[in-house]
DNA sequence: GTGATTTAATATCGATCATTATGAAAATCG
DNA sequence: CGATTTTCATAATGATCGATATTAAATCAC
């Protein structure tokens, strides 16, 4: 997975793989299949391991969640024992535009994060915290190229620190929350 | 150039850019040297066309500015008649880190577009624009991953017409204007 | 302790990689 | 018009790619 992620996949030679995992080249197709198959698995192990780090819980408003799902995020992509930025997005640019299934797989992985992030996003909107006509997939769309972007910076060389700053900015482009006219109206015009 | 912007470094064989350019092998390696300077002339050609495009002359505020660039870069992003999103984003992920040549080209080319940015931002920092206390790195940091992060989108086959919506959304996040004290302060407190 | 079965390491496969030598065609110039 | 240089296309180079046969080692049942 490692390997994959600092390389992307079509750089990753299977001398490399090999390798990093200490065995041999019968041993890894005999697990794997091949480099496609063994791809997949560190992609999907990768998400995996994200959505559990990520799902946030105890944070009741969306803008909280947004928020901290960056910052783990930021965190994340400059973590020091293992490669910087995401492999997910790595994926995304050096995976083998050939085969479908591996196409199908990134895409679908990547729907399944998007949609996480629009669903409580759309919850906000419910539950009254952002205006009704909040545009949902834009704010979706916004807040995935931050996250996109960090990993590109963050493979740039920037700091935490850095990133940490920029989620703020980032935070900044929430819409405002609605006025309460419900809760409120009658108790006073202020 | 466009192979590359499509492929990538790696997966970009001779093949590909030989059946591309319409020309043989040794026209290739007497014109261009070998596969790296190639690389390195389509990126820096890739720049400079950028470049071009996007000096945005006739503007006047550094919000109007930033918000032109983006609104130029998203539909760059999103051409028809070549490869969606930003061939510098992808070098950046494709490049061979072996050498030391690319890379030191790929992070001044990146340098140099930053610090375009900066500049204009700092500009309206010194024009009174903007707020004295803005922090001018975080702000080109931030504007930079929304360039890298629509790159993204773009690749994934996100429309343009979301493209442009996003940088509305990420305008939002652009520093409120300083009360202007000295041009107005002894004409009123309103 | 010995034979059978599984595990791992080495050697090798054809294919393709980037690169260059070889040879033919074309064009320039005396 | 003929000699020479340049231009281009084909083919071959060693290296490395991903993927497998082949052979050695080790485990385990009996």
């Amino acid at each position: 997975m490692q390997v994959f992620w600092q390389k992307g996949y079509e750089a990753a030679s299977m001398q490399d793989l090999l390798a990093a995992m200490n065995i041999n080249a019968p041993s890894l197709y005999a697990a794997f299949g091949d480099k496609e198959a063994l791809f997949l698995e560190a992609v999907q192990r990768y998400h995996a391991n994200v959505r559990a780090q990520c799902n946030c819980p105890g944070v009741h408003t969306a803008r909280e969640w947004v928020e901290l799902l960056l910052t783990e995020l930021a965190t994340l992509f400059t973590n020091r024992d293992h490669p910087r930025g995401c492999l997910a997005v790595m994926a995304l640019m050096t995976a083998p535009t050939t085969s479908v299934k591996v196409q199908r797989v990134l895409a679908q992985e990547r729907e399944q994060a998007h949609g996480r992030l629009r669903a409580r996003i759309q919850q906000g909107v419910e539950d009254g915290e952002l205006p009704p006509d909040t545009e949902v997939d834009v704010l979706t769309d916004f807040y995935g190229a931050i996250i996109s972007g960090m990993s590109l910076q963050a493979r740039a060389g920037a700091t935490r620190k850095g990133l940490l700053a920029m989620v703020q900015t980032a935070m900044r482009a929430w819409p405002p929350a609605p006025a309460k006219r419900k809760a409120q109206a009658k108790v006073s015009a202020r």
